[in-house]
DNA sequence: TGAAATTCGGACCCACGTATCCGATTTCAC
DNA sequence: GTGAAATCGGATACGTGGGTCCGAATTTCA
């Protein structure tokens, strides 16, 4: 459903959103809570600093931290960097245009479905997403 | 959404769904008219015959052919064998086991969707799948 | 001012999905 | 029967995403 990278920018980012805005979190500490092989994770993070999503800041307690409020953060935005066949995700067949004027084979059954993909990731936020769980159970 | 050769094989089962299944049809034949490469169609539908969801006849005027008719035939049943990440799809963050006991941090925000998505695999047939358009409108 | 901590960015490696090719095997036509 | 046509199945190449590594740049602390 969703890529690798996407799935570990979206638990790195569930993971910030816990801690707190102030404070710059290592890449190491938040590798090592939520499973990702440390060495990936900063290439995982730094085209969503590039995209505004995240702030970074180098030297002695650097790192990197939330720069927009997790209730202003919809998960479009997060995975949008890695998995931006998001024109993709909406025609099964994958045709790059697919539209009800230029309708695949399986458009109108799809249709409806696919909407719903698209919808969720655009209007679900940050914050709505944890769930009743008390500590988070990310990955693995 | 789909992995490239459940693509092919969608594409491929949506033509022969237009065939007269009495006779089989060339796998020259069907990867000229969905536009899949000639000499990977035959890998893509191998493991269908196996499955039980092709029939194919070797030697002159061989081919293949539905062995099941298309409106009793589920989507499901036909990418199967390529994205059996079956089981990975109902979780966003990928984690093997996530029920409603076991959840994971999105999974009550994701659960509707994915059961959505779920549905629509396992209850569409090849024969509902065919929209409006009349000469079907494949890759490309 | 120097040393330590940390991100940044690129070079590199690996695995797997995708794709190609070719010989072996089977079947039909004559 | 014999030969042509076609699938089958495995060996092999290719390309991209996933993952590692290391040096350069930058900031803070002592």
């Amino acid at each position: 459903m969703l890529s690798q990278t996407s799935e570990y920018a979206l638990r790195a980012l569930l993971f910030l959103a816990e801690q707190d805005r102030k404070k710059s979190t290592g890449a190491d500490v938040i590798a090592a809570a939520v499973g990702i092989p440390a060495s990936y994770l900063a290439k995982v993070l730094q085209p969503l600093v590039r995209s505004g999503v995240l702030h970074s800041s180098r030297g002695r307690n650097g790192g990197f931290a939330l720069a927009v409020p997790p209730s202003q953060l919809m998960l479009e935005r997060i995975i949008k960097p890695f998995d931006d066949n998001s024109g993709r995700r909406h025609c099964l067949l994958g045709r790059p245009t697919c539209s009800d004027r230029t309708a695949c084979a399986v458009h109108l059954a799809w249709k409806s479905t696919g909407e719903r993909i698209a919808r969720f990731f655009r209007t679900t936020s940050l914050a709505q997403v944890r769930g009743p769980v008390g500590r988070l159970t990310l990955g693995v």
